[in-house]
DNA sequence: TATCGTTATGATATCACAGCATAACGGAAT
DNA sequence: ATTCCGTTATGCTGTGATATCATAACGATA
């Protein structure tokens, strides 16, 4: 059978995704790798979509959430400014523990009784 | 702000998806109403749209969910298959508390401290 | 000043999905 | 017997979202 349990947790405001367990990895990555480039790669998804989804969440927060630099001796970068790494934090703390949570669940429901 | 969380949970085989809260409320739509159609205008969707997702269900469960009947006295009908009735009380189970969870968590992480 | 990798967007192609249309079915009413 | 009606079942087509490609601007370093 090889059943599997799945689950997603995000925030929306207006009925828009603000945060999402993907965009708050897409802003880990960009933390890790120092840019965007990079951390789009990482992710397994081209840039142009990270660089979306990052001004959707700029916009619809209302908050800076990335420091860009163009050109220079990398050819630029990008950092999370203070309120990215708080809204990362918290939302980490908000998501721990649902994986566990299901997967318990799921063991009870479909693979025990 | 009005910041709201959300949260999703299904099963998926294979990769894909076999059980959702979706389909579940699908399943007990066509458990109340006795049609595929009328579930449809209740869920909000197209029979199309209802008809396919219960294919891709028993397709990818290799169970059958739903007896339909065409034609006769109100057009025909459909019921659940004794086996759809367990997997739709199993999942209840699964997904119980869910809300809860993240709601409790939420308020914790993004509303007090 | 030439180079190079990154940011920042426009333009185009592709694809899942929604909406529309239609055939088959069979009990009930005429 | 025949018509009627609402439901099942499925093909077809338009459309919006998304993925892919292309390109300009930038600026520290060599």
């Amino acid at each position: 059978m090889s059943l599997e349990p799945k689950t997603n947790i995000w925030i929306e405001k207006d009925n828009k995704v603000v945060l999402s367990l993907w965009r708050v990895r897409l802003l880990e990555a960009i933390a890790e790798t120092g840019s965007i480039s990079a951390a789009a790669s990482k992710m397994g998804v081209s840039y142009r979509r990270a660089w979306e989804k990052i001004q959707e969440c700029e916009t619809r927060l209302a908050v800076k959430l990335v420091d860009t630099q163009t050109g220079g001796s990398g050819g630029g970068g990008s950092s999370l400014t203070p309120e990215a790494v708080a809204y990362v934090d918290r939302f980490r703390k908000f998501a721990a523990g649902l994986d566990e949570f299901v997967s318990e669940r799921f063991e009870k429901y479909f693979l025990d009784g």
